[in-house]
DNA sequence: TCCATATGATGCCTATATGGAATGGTCTTT
DNA sequence: AAAGACCATTCCATATAGGCATCATATGGA
């Protein structure tokens, strides 16, 4: 028993007659006449009594006709159900988010995905770039923000690139400059972000190709503890540039880190080859519309 | 999209992979590979997310899932339906009697019925043999009661067969008689039923095989009427030897009529080749049980 | 009553689809 | 690193569906 044979049994009931469900399914009688028959081979019973050219339906037509036009409904709502996903009517967009600058990037763009798509439901999670990379393997989230350069087996969307500041107590002896190397830095502790935090990562990697290891003075998943400590004389910490300049107190100064490679580039980024829910595609168009290619501070 | 192929993919989700699915369905792995390729060809739209060996449903696949779980529901309940009609589980019988004999033949039949199927709704319909012809034609109902023999185009199984008898008033000059002929009642008034009853056929055959046209004293439906105007003396009344015994009064004496091809020969009929649901074929397995094969007054 | 017409069933043929075996690529596990 | 598991793909044999032609029968009109 398949959709066709119940639909044109339908279409035969519906119109009367095989001959004109035979019309309206653009097929020719001989197709009905024999999808009926074989319906009714396997159902092993009669659906149809046929008294001369009239067809009147037995009891176990009457329950086939009618349980095949809820089958047939239920197909509808099947195809007008995904015809809403596409149309992005409906559906939820997993997104998973760092701590670091997501509020600062983000946030404007969930107001606008809302009022456009008021269907499509927003889970968002938040994790460190570690474990936002295993969720979006495991599949538990379809995008995430994360740095660029996309780490092996992932594709990503830039969003946003900015330079890193170093934030420096007042009582720093390099307090002041404009801009500072890794290489000036290379004596003094560092306040660094919580294990998996990809910030750590592009940080080691900078000093490592100085040359040096740097000394841990502190570790935090808080910013504002981190400007604090730094702050306090513990050492030098770093922040992309519009969050050290959101978030600077006046106990610390801003000073430019002027090293390649380490460039703040927040971007969405997914598994390589994952399908891409309709969904999240809308949402990387909208990062698009507003940051543009995400090259550089242009929002 | 045919079931087929949403059983496919259902039992992919359910067992969570392509070969044990496979398995399940007694197919070979690139069968279902193919399957599920299909539908996601066909809706446009990922089904499963294939992360290397684990595959995990898209949003598209969880509501293709969701509402593929209930087409297949909708189909296992389809099939359950027709066992439960086949099983006499459930259905209707649709059965016309004539009002004459029908209570007295039929009625204990009725509570064996509904006892042994109780799921199955008796509607019974009352009308005179040409009525209840044309029903059948109709499909109105699926067994009638008539008097045999059969006319052209319809099948039947006997019930009963009893003589008529003649309801003579007791004043008539052949009253007494066990029996009489047609040829003895050729001069006198007839009462006979409604046009529409089989009865009068037999009567109007038997006369016409005599010689003479009855003269018509009065119809009526109601037996016990009859059988008034009767004793009234009005003229002959001709009933069933059961029903005659039933309903005679002081006023009428009983003569058998002794007429080859009066017999009063109660069947169920039915249109010939119709499809006969299975509360019908359970009717008349139950008639053969009660009446035998109905050639006699063996009941 | 008879004929023209319409209707559904059937047989045959072809295009298509289906299912299985073999194979290859990729990921996972030991 | 090798073995095994898993899915995709290809090829082929078979089965199936759909169309054409035809037949049988019922219907409706003359």
């Amino acid at each position: 028993m398949e959709l066709r044979t119940l639909r044109a049994f339908v279409e035969v009931v519906r119109q009367g007659g095989f001959s004109p469900a035979a019309k309206v399914l653009n097929a020719t009688q001989p197709t009905i006449s024999k999808a009926v028959k074989q319906l009714e081979d396997e159902l092993g019973v009669p659906l149809l009594d046929r008294i001369g050219h009239r067809s009147q339906l037995t009891a176990a037509g009457e329950i086939v006709y009618r349980r095949a036009l809820t089958l047939l409904a239920e197909r509808e709502g099947l195809v007008a159900e995904l015809e809403d996903l596409r149309g992005l009517r409906r559906g939820s967009l997993r997104l998973g988010l760092p701590p670091l600058g997501a509020s600062t990037l983000f946030a404007p763009l969930f107001a606008v995905f809302r009022s456009r798509y008021p269907g499509i439901e927003i889970r968002l999670t938040e994790h460190g770039s570690k474990r936002l990379e295993e969720m979006l393997i495991e599949g538990e989230v379809e995008l995430a923000g994360s740095l660029l350069p996309a780490k092996e087996g992932f594709d990503g969307q830039g969003v946003r690139c900015e330079p890193l500041m170093a934030v420096l107590p007042v009582s720093h002896p390099l307090a002041g400059r404009e801009q500072v190397t890794m290489a000036d830095l290379a004596g003094f502790p560092f306040i660094l972000f919580e294990g998996g935090f990809a910030l750590n990562q592009v940080l080691g990697d900078a000093c490592a190709r100085n040359g040096f290891a740097p000394q841990i003075a502190a570790r935090s998943g808080q910013i504002d503890f981190i400007v604090e400590i730094a702050g306090a004389g513990l050492g030098v910490a770093f922040l992309p540039k519009t969050i050290a300049y959101q978030r600077r107190t006046p106990a610390v100064r801003l000073s430019e880190l002027a090293e390649p490679g380490t460039e703040w580039h927040m971007a969405i980024v997914w598994r390589k080859g994952s399908y891409l829910s309709h969904a999240a595609r809308a949402w990387l168009e909208l990062t698009r519309e507003v940051y543009g290619d995400g090259d550089g501070p242009s929002g």
